[in-house]
DNA sequence: CGGATTTGACCTGCGC
DNA sequence: GCGCAGGTCAAATCCG
């Protein structure tokens, strides 16, 4: 339990001081720099949490998106946010009605995290694909998809097809900063009881083409052997892929239009200084 | 031929 | 009111 301590100690220290129009950028600056102090600790302690990490981190960075650009913020590559941690951030930032009343970049993420919780009403539980639950017993149909802003991906759309009246759906979109994760939203219940795998598969007819081809639009067909076993020829091509995403990834910074690399934000802020 | 996917069109909610 | 983004529909297409 020893090991447990570091974290639970862990109180975005960063965060008890209250923003302000000043100190925003400071503020956010020291809490990215701290997370990034703790993640070689964290991850050589808990490596099964990574896939878990990475779907909390895209939440986290979600959540800033409104105090871009951060001139010292940078990626939080392996980090880990603790759930805890994560929600005692978003209700500093909307419980402090006064501050975000006052401060324009404070009220921009109140608004954001008040839209993020209603748009999330509906959600039930959302999972990535490399853990297992890529493929659940239901049976779905697709019913479209759709590029979202932001993301290189598409999100596609599917409903439950194992009984007529079920209203269950899901949603499956791979994660843009590491497409190996599908990220599946589920919303509303199913009205039926959970069909056997095999009476679920055997309900598409299109299944062993979709596992040949490995579609990127239907990935919910994928049985789990498929995602998670690897020739080693295939895990080297995945560490060189690793490697030079990283390589770009270090040092970059989250805009509204995507990942912008830190050559050009050298550029950027050198022609920042020229101003001032 | 039946059932699944694809994809452009349409609908809806939200912010400005 | 307008534009944008996300969600859904449905005709066309694909495949066993």
């Amino acid at each position: 339990m020893d090991e447990l301590a570091f974290f639970m100690d862990w109180d975005l220290e960063a965060i008890n001081e209250t923003p302000t129009t000043n100190n925003t950028n400071t503020y956010f600056s020291q809490l990215f720099s701290d997370l990034q102090h703790d993640e070689d600790l964290l991850f050589h302690n808990f490596p099964e949490f990574s896939e878990t990490a990475n779907v909390l981190i895209d939440e986290f960075q979600e959540l800033c998106k409104p105090f871009y650009p951060l001139s010292s913020q940078t990626i939080l590559t392996n980090s880990m946010i603790v759930p805890k941690q994560l929600e005692e951030l978003k209700e500093i930032q909307v419980s402090d009605e006064k501050v975000a009343s006052q401060d324009p970049q404070v009220s921009a993420v109140s608004k954001y995290i008040k839209s993020k919780k209603k748009k999330n009403k509906s959600t039930v539980k959302k999972v990535t694909a490399m853990d297992g639950t890529l493929c659940d017993a239901w049976a779905w149909r697709k019913y479209g998809q759709k590029p979202i802003k932001g993301s290189p991906y598409p999100r596609s759309y599917y409903r439950c097809s194992s009984s007529k009246g079920c209203s269950a759906k899901k949603q499956v979109e791979k994660n843009h900063l590491d497409p190996r994760v599908y990220l599946v939203t589920y919303s509303a219940e199913h009205n039926h009881p959970q069909p056997t795998r095999r009476n679920s598969l055997a309900g598409s007819s299109r299944k062993n083409n979709l596992l040949a081809t490995h579609s990127s639009t239907a990935p919910l067909m994928k049985i789990e052997d498929e995602v998670t076993v690897m020739t080693s020829v295939q895990k080297m091509e995945k560490d060189e892929e690793d490697q030079h995403l990283l390589e770009w990834l270090e040092g970059a910074q989250l805009c509204d239009d995507g990942w912008i690399p830190k050559k050009e934000l050298d550029e950027y802020f050198i022609g920042l200084d020229k101003y001032q």
